[in-house]
DNA sequence: TGAGGTAGGCACCTTCAGGTAACTACTTCC
DNA sequence: GGAAGTAGTTACCTGAAGGTGCCTACCTCA
């Protein structure tokens, strides 16, 4: 029958809407900055390219499952290139693509709209919580 | 005693900089944003006021807790603003605050970085795939 | 000779964010 | 009179992300 119950319509939404989202393109990228790791390794490499075990050190705390994980993930679309010199201990060196250097700029004007307006976002908080007590 | 394993340098290390992460603001920011709601949220209302019921319909699939979740977390931070009407139905719209406008400008940034440059990253994908049959 | 570095791979295990369902209390529409 | 809308709240549950530990294989330094 042509009626559905809103909960049936809910479902039906969210399914159709789940597939929008996959396919923006937007949001595609929003899930690529939101990685924690991602943004730290990008703004690690924008000062220049850096070795497997120099990420390590500079990103402290970054297990080596998801450092691998996150480089992986970030030459397969083309924002980091991965050059390994098959010296006596190999040497694997990661350097920001093109591509990659103008998304750690565009982080870049994230952190400075952090940054400049974290005052006033803060300022809001403490008012939220002092007035919800 | 001053030696520490391997695994303990990497423990402390860990913690540190868990901390030092709490406390950055442009990572506090990037969390806000990487929220999957909180992005869709901005996008509806950069366009005027919206009611509750209106929020979750334009943005199909979202639960309500997460939709009151998300606007709780906005207001909380000054980005959107939260005005009840006791009418006999009470009405309740939410709106960008000024502070929340220019974060909504961010995200168009954002945006338009993922559309002039999709095309280049898909092609990254398509090729690494290839290569990595 | 064994401890540590270099660049990871593999499997298990836990945690918690987010979804689901049910409820409020009042109203209007069919 | 019951179904649906308005604006949520609360409790429960699951799935997937991410952390931990152990492994390779070769090298160097003390």
């Amino acid at each position: 029958m042509a009626t559905m119950t809103a909960a049936q319509k809910r479902e039906q939404a969210r399914t159709d809407y789940d597939a929008f989202l996959r396919a923006c393109p937007t949001n595609q990228l929003l899930d690529r900055l939101s990685d924690k790791w991602v943004s730290l390794v990008l703004a690690a490499l924008s000062t220049g390219p850096m070795r497997y075990s120099d990420l390590s050190r500079k990103i402290a705390g970054v297990s080596p499952k998801m450092l691998t994980q996150t480089l992986r993930a970030l030459e397969r679309d083309g924002l980091v290139t991965r050059t390994v010199t098959p010296s006596v201990p190999v040497r694997v060196d990661y350097e920001l693509t093109e591509l990659g250097g103008s998304l750690a700029q565009l982080m870049t004007a994230v952190k400075t709209w952090a940054e400049t307006h974290f005052d006033e976002v803060h300022a809001a908080r403490e008012q939220y919580d002092a007035e919800n007590a």
